[in-house]
DNA sequence: TCTGGGGTCCTAGGACCC
DNA sequence: TCTGGGGTCCTAGGACCC
């Protein structure tokens, strides 16, 4: 049987961020919606309740928003973000080995803590609790798979008040026969369609599924998880962080871009914020791929979609080079007439493939005016570092934007903006 | 009026080569 | 007119995750 390894979850992790600032918040519904306030991604136990589904559109839910007073809040990626590091500092106090999986979510090795196991894990979650505010749960097993199971019986089930332990044989074939298999990490919608069609409908139906057949019905993908709910691990933690591949920033737009000009300023703001990001990783990028879509959800209205690529040559990390790259895609791709083609477009995006650190570069006959232009890029970070995000951006993006994001909801973000810390009256 | 954003991995199929 | 077999590499698209 290898080591135990441990998942810890934030329980509701951007409904418990809110809450922390606000305790009014505590024992009511309560939801978090999407970037432009599109739809509900975050719901606290009350929400749930209520009938509120992940990822049901905001403008569904008025009348139960109205009937039930549920407070409603846009996403603070800035605050969740500060609150996430501040959980993950401290669980890596709790194993040498550990991997933030995501926003929420840290897997710990617990090699070698043998019988303490529970109350290592107990301890954690108490820690995380009393220095940063936020309620977790544990799942203890074998594999990856088995924990991420093992989180969501300790958060379905009170029994195991906040921790369930998968090393424990008994509790394992208790819990298996009782979850659905669409439950597991890995086994999405179309996954759990076929399983079905072949009568498998719990984990416990799904571990006992013959390694040749979980094969054919879904490839070497559901092999694998077949063989982590069996104990044998396939899935290995990740202590280094592995570099990215690829890179993106996409908006939908708070109104419909209609000409050619709303849809540059718009390519300009993203392609200027992809090559920030790039820098903040230390990396530059070798294919741009700029695109820009109508609105699916509306079929009956003109449909159009475009997306376009190019390279990098060389590589780079520039807000000019990128924004320029930007544009030539939209200039190619546009059709028809630019003050409006027909086509009310909704998103667009910037998607960076090819990501090389900077120090590993390929060097190049105009080094020298490389490296002027990286001097300059890391002036303008540091203009916009001091004087706010947009303080300095390129005259394309335009002087007056036209196109906008919804955010009407948003709280403060308490820990990383001075004018918005929390201000305590002591009586 | 109004349906997010940012990732990873895998496979099939085409292009190309010898 | 006839028209092999086997390999690699790349890309698009599907499925999934949080």
């Amino acid at each position: 049987m290898p080591e135990p390894i441990a998942l810890i979850d934030c329980n509701n992790f951007y409904i418990s961020c809110e809450r922390l600032f606000d305790p009014r918040l505590a024992g009511i519904p309560v939801i978090v919606l999407s970037n432009n306030d599109g739809c509900a991604i975050a719901r606290s136990e009350e929400a749930k309740i209520l009938g509120i589904k992940m990822g049901a559109p905001a403008h569904h839910l008025k009348d139960k928003i109205k009937a039930h007073g549920i407070r409603v809040f846009s996403s603070n990626y800035t605050l969740y973000g500060d609150i996430s590091r501040r959980v993950a500092t401290t669980i890596r106090d709790f194993s040498p080995v550990t991997e933030v999986y995501s926003i929420d979510e840290t897997f710990v090795d617990l090699s070698g803590f043998g019988g303490r196991m529970l109350d290592h894990a107990g301890a954690m979650r108490a820690a995380v609790r009393e220095s940063v505010g936020i309620p977790t749960c544990v799942g203890i097993a074998p594999t990856k798979t088995l924990a991420k199971l093992a989180n969501y019986a300790a958060k379905k089930n009170p029994l195991f008040a906040g921790v369930c332990d998968f090393m424990d044989e008994t509790i394992l074939t208790f819990a298996l026969p009782r979850i659905a298999a669409g439950e597991v990490w890995g086994v999405g919608r179309q996954t759990e369609a076929k399983l079905t069609a072949q009568g498998i409908r719990t984990v416990a139906q799904l571990r006992a599924m013959p390694l040749p057949l979980a094969r054919k019905v879904g490839t070497v993908v559901l092999e694998r998880i077949v063989c982590e709910l069996q104990g044998i691990r396939c899935i290995d933690i990740e202590a280094v962080e592995p570099q990215r591949k690829g890179m993106a920033v996409t908006r939908s737009a708070g109104t419909p871009m209609l000409t050619f000009d709303a849809l540059m300023q718009a390519m300009t703001a993203h392609a200027t914020r992809a090559a920030e990001k790039l820098r903040s990783h230390g990396l530059v990028a070798g294919h741009l791929n700029a695109f820009f879509h109508t609105n699916p959800h509306k079929p009956d209205r003109p449909q159009h979609s475009a997306s376009r690529s190019i390279e990098l040559s060389p590589a780079s990390s520039s807000t000019f080079d990128l924004v320029r790259a930007a544009r030539r895609c939209v200039e190619k791709s546009w059709k028809g007439d630019r003050s409006g083609n027909g086509h009310a477009y909704t998103k667009a995006g910037v998607i960076l493939d090819d990501l090389v650190r900077e120090e590993d570069r390929s060097r190049d006959l105009f080094e020298a005016d490389i490296e002027r232009g990286a001097k300059l890029m890391k002036a303008l970070d540091s203009v916009n570092d001091q004087f706010g995000k947009k303080a300095l951006v390129l005259a394309s993006e335009g002087f007056k934007r036209t196109y906008t994001t919804k955010a009407d909801h948003r709280s403060p973000r308490y820990t990383t903006r001075l004018s918005d810390l929390p201000v305590v009256h002591l009586r």
